[in-house]
Formats: C-alpha cells, structure tokens, sequence
DNA sequence: GTCTATAATTAGATAGAC
DNA sequence: GTCTATCTAATTATAGAC
C-alpha cells in the first residue's frame, strides 16, 4: 500500500520499539541508524521522533522495559522455601526466560556502555536489585548448611554469568529442547554451589 | 614535544594496537572513530592508514591475536593426565588468563557482530578450537567415570560463560586477590560437573 | 612518517508541507 | 501522523605537501 499519510500512533510506537530491539540486537546500538530503524518499520526518519525524543533515550527505555520486566516476572515467581528447591527454581526460571528473550538479553548485557552515564546508573540498580535476590537466596543455603560457597557475591555473579550464557548459543529448534537446557543448568547450577 | 614529522614506525604500529584496544573495550568498536584513536596515539587520523588498511582490519587483527595467543598459551600449559586436575588447570589458566585481559576478551566477545562476514568466520573458528580443548576434558572425564554431564558440548558452554564472566567484574585491588578467584571459579567448575 | 586539506558519505535531529 | 527536504556535524578514507 502507498500510503503517504495516516494515523497509526498506537501501532507505529509498537513497532518502533520492537524494530530498534531487533537491530540493536544484531548490529549494537552504534552500528544501527534512525534511517534504519526507521526502513524496517516503514515510515521515514523524522516520523520517529514523534515517539521517542531521541536514539538514546529509546536505548534506555528498551533496557529498562527488559529490566522491569524481569524483576516483575521473578517477584510473581512461586519460589519454594527450601534454599535447594528455590536455587533450583530461580535458575530454571532464569535461563527459561532469558532464552525467550535473547535480543533482550544481548542489548541489556551489551549496551551499557552506550547509556550515558546517569542512564547507566539507574539500569545497574535494577540489575544489582535481580542479582541480590539470587544472592540471598545463596546466603540462605549457606545459613542452612547446605550450600559451600566461599564467598556469596562471587558466586552469585558466576552462577548468573553461567546461566544467561545459554541465551547465547541456544537456537530454537536446535539439538536439545529449551526445558531441558533449563533443567540441566539448574542441576550445575545446584552443584556448582555444593548442594 | 611540538615535532611535526618523523620516523617511528616501530613504536606508532603497537602504540596504534594498544589504543584500538583500549578505546574499543570501553566504548565499542562502531561508537570509536579513527580520530579518536589517533588523538589518543598522539598523530593525525590519515597517519593511521600506514599501519591498517581500515577500521575492519584493525578489529580484526586485535581479535584474531587474542585468540591466536589464548590458544598458544594454552597448548604451551601443562595439563595433568587425571581429568579432575586438568580441569582444575584449565579452569585456574582460563580464569587468570581472562582476569589479566579485560580488554581483549571484552572485545573478543562484544564485537563479533562488527566483522565481516569472512572475518566472522575466521575468528569462530578459532574460538571453537578453543571450546573443544575444554569439551575434551570434559569427554575424557565422563568416559572415565568422575564427571557426570548430561551434554559435554552444554556443559562446555556453560563453564566457559561461568568462568569468563570472572572479567566482568573483577578489579584489581578489590576485594578478592586475583588467584583466589581463579581458585574459587576452578572449584565450581569441578563442582558443576560432579567431580 | 606525519601533516594538512579534502572528498564522499552518513549521522542525528528539525521544519514545514500536506 | 507522516513525508520531503534540509541543517549541522561527524564519519572513513585518500591526496599531496613537507
């Protein structure tokens, strides 16, 4: 269809977003351009600026979404009482959900650099408030006396290293089905702390 | 110095290497212009074109060393017959080796989407050569009965990601010493394989 | 070997027609 | 709400003086 004008703010915005996730994702923030964001939604450049005032603003929102998101999935999270059972239960939802989400998790882990600096500040808060709620459940197992883990905060930052790396090489459709890449990085991940 | 003109080919060419290196970790390859790197070697932009053909070569050539010397350090490292210490051992090298060079792995990891296609190529194929070192050991250790992993190529993944990660957050002077964290990383590798 | 100058292209963002 | 046209600035890379 030709069209030249139209209203489509409900749809356009949308739109806008989902295609700067996906280049951003495939190129990095610096490598993709408004005209190209811009091509792939089907509107020309100026008509974006209608809906996010500027590329790195539309960074952050992105990053944020995908940051909120997280935390507001695990808090809805059943996490069972026992520290083994809900190690068991954050890392199966950890990597379940990154691998749902891989232009997601590669902008969130890849683009920090590009925010500017207060931007990145507010961005590492959410991410520092996910990584404390692995964290204490770490130290609660170690409490109990059924984790060994020297030092907490190291091995919350390997265990989420190891756990998101799946989103890395992971391919739908690919040789081992997404539950069973959850459930065996749940099983390193419970050994990995001693369990 | 105010010097306009001179011979130093010899100390331009690394001087080059090394601020490449330096602005790409911190900034990303596509956000770093040719200006910039040469402002921060002290010449002009056109003087850098004596020393890479362009920017692509350039990224290319730092990733491509890094990963040539990772695997040469590695075959020249000597590895125990007995599965578990040569994991231990590995894990221990990949640990410290990776904490000795944020800056290369942070390139080497963030900016493949930035290489060409052939470039791409070539560098995979290193990295893979890489992976199946450790995936080896792993096999090793599952045919002789002391790691239980239900998928060696998964668990190869996995441990790479988890020790890795060790770059991103580590700093020197900071709370742990660097050989206790290669320490504690090399110890949950064992774990996470069931050693 | 490095400089200055510049070509050719592209970037983010804005103005005004429709 | 979108388009066309454009501004300003920055980009990679090259040419030629010194």
């Amino acid at each position: 269809m030709a069209r030249k004008t139209g209203s489509h703010a409900d749809i356009t915005g949308p739109r806008l977003r989902s295609a700067a996730r996906a280049l951003f994702a495939r190129h990095g923030y610096a490598a993709v351009s408004m005209r190209q964001i811009a091509a792939e939604v089907g509107v020309q450049a100026g008509a974006l600026y209608l809906y996010t005032p500027d590329k790195q603003t539309l960074l952050f929102d992105l990053m944020k979404e995908h940051l909120d998101d997280l935390l507001a999935t695990l808090a809805a999270q059943p996490l069972p009482a026992d520290p083994r059972a809900r190690l068991a239960a954050f890392a199966h939802f950890h990597v379940a959900y990154h691998l749902d989400r891989p232009a997601e998790v590669f902008i969130a882990y890849m683009e920090l650099r590009n925010l500017t600096p207060e931007n990145f500040a507010a961005i590492e808060r959410l991410r520092h408030r996910y990584e404390d709620a692995l964290q204490a459940i770490l130290a609660e197992g170690v409490a109990a006396g059924v984790f060994r883990v020297p030092d907490a905060r190291l091995a919350t930052m390997a265990l989420i290293a190891m756990l998101t790396g799946a989103s890395q090489w992971y391919r739908e459709g690919g040789r081992l089905p997404r539950e069973t890449v959850a459930e065996i990085y749940a099983e390193m991940a419970l050994r990995a702390v001693g369990a």
